[in-house]
This record gives C-alpha cells, structure tokens and sequence, in this order.
DNA sequence: TCCTTATGTACAA
DNA sequence: TGTACCTAAGGAC
C-alpha cells in the first residue's frame, strides 16, 4: 500500500520503536540472512525516507528497503511471534517487533551508494527543503502526460497512482495534459498541495482527499469510505458518480497504471 | 482451488 | 511496450 508518505511514516515508526537500542536483526525467508547477521545486535541510529525510498541506519551500513508494489510492514509488540515462512526481514526490540514481506528491495547499503539513490531521485513533498523548482524545470520542458510526469520519480519522488489522480482531480487538470502546458501557477498549487496532502496522509497513515465540504455527509449522500481505506474523488470510482458534477468517473491504461479521472470535470 | 488484482520498478526487445 | 518479480486478499468456481 505505499506512497511516499507510507514510507515517511514508517520511518517515523522504526525510530519511535527501535531508536537508539541494540535489536536482533532475522530474515526468516532466508534472502537477507547474510545482512541480517552483519547488522543482528546493533544500534538503529537513524532513519531516512525519500519518495518511496525507506533507509534504516546502523553502524555496518543502511538497509535500503523499497515495498514496491506488494510489500508491507507489520508492527507488533514483544514478545515476536515465530515468523511465517514469508518474512524477509524481522526487527525484533525489548518493546516491539516488525515483520517486513514481499518487498521489491531490502538490502544492506553503503553511505555512497544512498546518496546515489538520493541523487537520481527528484524533490519530495515530504522532504523539508526539497525544491518545486527542480520539478518544475522537468514539467515545464516535457510533451509527456501530466499524469505519467508526477509518477516519474525522477521528476517527483514519492507520488504514486492515488495521489496523482486526486491531485489532478483536485486542480481540475486533466491528465493527458503536456507538462509543458501547465502554468507556473498551477504547479506551485499542485506541489503545495502534494505537500498539505501527503503530510496529512503521514499523520492518519492513509490517503484522503476529499474536501470538507464534498464529503458525502456535506452532499446529502449517504457516508462512505472507500475500500482501500480512505476517502477519495476518482481513485477505482470507475463507472460511479462524481462527487462534484455526479458524471461517470472514467478509467485507461497509462504507463502501465490505470488512471482515473472525471472528464467532465478535468477538462482538456 | 484457481484466477484476478493491487498505492511499484527494472530491464529486455 | 511487454514481462518479470515480490505477496495476500477476495471472488469465482
């Protein structure tokens, strides 16, 4: 289930959880195990998120993990059950333990080869700091898709299928649009709102979108919260009603994704 | 029990 | 553009 502000959110739960004490490091599943045991007994001395990126710190390096599309981490508390034969990677403390499966990535990292994910990574929302403007440089000189520019990572890290069909949503932009076709002032009001958004979805640990006065109970619409845990405008409302104009909400194929958007309202 | 689907990415052709 | 990879849940039989 992870977009960039999953990841920041688990980074703020590993420090929380194991920050500054020796854990036992496992991989049950057995394809972290030489790592594992390189790091098994160390200190958790610092945490990182770029994008979808998570980074946990420990003197022999940085386990570099990325869920993809199918990982998931799962907290518990101590004392850890015996692992199932699925978990890549456990982390195991005096108060909590946490079971890491099916990720794309999960290796042991040097300081360089970090910085060299971090470099070919574009600004995050969730980063402090990180700079719109090296996006917008990219955007404004692009003929491809809105929609395909804000999943690209090197253009913008940590927006995956969800918040890029609700931000286009929100800006009624739609998102077969060129990037060169967007004004400043319409960038400026996505990367502001990917960055209120996204921090939201950080504190609550899930995606909503919609605005207070949109909410079902604000339309007269009976309450409702989307099946993947948040609630949303266009994300899989294919065939249903928009929340705005009560047109259908379409669905295509894009770089690989489904897009989700309402015609009506993200006029070309 | 099998099939589909999923908030992702990398690499081959 | 297609395919491979990692896992689990839900629905169709």
């Amino acid at each position: 289930m992870p977009e960039g502000h999953t990841i920041h959110r688990l980074a703020e739960d590993h420090l929380a959880r194991f920050g500054g004490h020796p854990v036992r490091v496992t991989s049950p599943q057995g394809k972290f195990s030489d790592s594992a045991a390189l790091i098994d007994g160390q200190v958790l001395d610092g945490v990182d998120a770029h994008g979808k990126h998570l980074f946990l710190g420990f003197g022999a390096g940085w386990v570099h993990i990325h869920l993809g599309l199918f990982g998931k981490v799962g907290f518990g508390d101590a004392p850890a059950p015996p692992p199932t034969d699925t978990v890549r990677l456990r982390i195991a403390g005096a108060g909590a333990y946490m079971d890491l499966r099916g990720p794309t990535t999960c290796a042991l990292i040097t300081g360089p080869e970090k910085r060299a994910i971090h470099e070919r990574l574009g600004p995050d929302p969730l980063r402090d700091g990180d700079d719109p403007d090296k996006a917008w440089r990219r955007v404004s000189r692009s003929r491809t898709a809105v929609a395909a520019l804000l999943m690209d990572q090197k253009v913008l890290a940590g927006v995956g299928n969800v918040y890029r069909a609700e931000v286009l949503f929100r800006h009624g932009i739609d998102p077969y649009r060129a990037g060169k076709d967007l004004t400043r002032a319409e960038w400026d009001a996505i990367w502001a709102d990917l960055v209120a958004l996204m921090r939201e979805g950080v504190r609550d640990n899930r995606i909503d979108t919609v605005r207070p006065e949109h909410t079902p109970e604000a339309m007269g619409r009976p309450p409702r919260v989307d099946d993947h845990g948040g609630e949303v405008y266009v994300y899989r409302r294919a065939t249903l009603p928009c929340h705005i104009c009560g047109g259908e909400i379409r669905t295509a194929g894009l770089a690989a994704r489904n897009l989700f958007w309402c015609p009506t309202c993200q006029k070309p």
